[in-house]
DNA sequence: CTTTACCTTCCCGTAAGGGGATGGTTTATG
DNA sequence: CATAAACCATCCCCTTACGGGAAGGTAAAG
């Protein structure tokens, strides 16, 4: 399969499979006589796993880390389990920031008129 | 003041108001004879409006623009309620996306053995 | 007088690709 | 069969919002 297929095959773009392959996150693709990047199944496969743990938030630094551990029949289900339980608590972090971000935005958004007079708490707000 | 003081005396970097200055946030602040930065009341509120926005997430470019209408004193509060309107949807979008990443992260965590044996469902789920 | 603590500018690095230029290849169409 | 549309390749610049650190001038303290 040439690069494109893949890409509308896994839903990524050829970008980010050249991206990975440049920054060593994938192996270098097979090529034809053409030069075009030739994909297998076993590569696509590859491709399938860095895409589904990008889309979970993974960085791609945690994502070689994971394929490692994919790779190797023999890690234990605790290191998964640690990276795993350490991204989780990442983003419930970054949740919680967002949450209050939101909170202080939704009380000013409620105390502003919302009309064509100048005065406006918002404003205010960022002022005090 | 000096940048130090005045970095101190709101919590931000010196470096980044340097970059604000650098990339027009907030207007160049005058000098010394010893070719400091010194900053007077009114700039320093500024900077405390700049870093206060920043805070409740507003990229440098939205806070631009709120610095625009918090000058313009015949603003309406309309166009500053849209922004923080605006601003607070696209929270609640990222808000909305790492809960669902949560979710999922959470679910296989509970399912993953997490100890020394390799059988693990994260990585099974990642590659299926 | 010297050390220490500031300040200045300048340049590099970050994360994860997207956009677009330039040029070769393949395939579809008239 | 010729050519145009659709792919592919590499390469380089752009993005966000600063942080790190170097090189060198200035100021306050001991």
């Amino acid at each position: 399969m040439n690069i494109g297929e893949v890409a509308s095959a896994t839903g990524m773009s050829a970008k980010s499979i050249r991206y990975y392959e440049s920054v060593g996150l994938v192996a270098p693709a097979a090529r034809g006589q053409n030069n075009y990047r030739a994909y297998g199944a076993r590569e696509i496969a590859e491709l399938r796993f860095v895409h589904r743990a990008r889309s979970l938030g993974f960085s791609v630094k945690d994502v070689a880390d994971l394929l490692a551990l994919w790779r190797d029949r023999s890690r234990a289900s605790q290191q998964v389990h640690a990276m795993a339980a350490a991204h989780m608590a990442a983003i419930e972090q970054k949740i919680a920031n967002l949450e209050t971000m939101k909170a202080t935005l939704q009380t000013l958004l409620l105390r502003c008129h919302n009309d064509d007079r100048p005065d406006c708490p918002i404003l205010d707000d960022l002022a005090r």
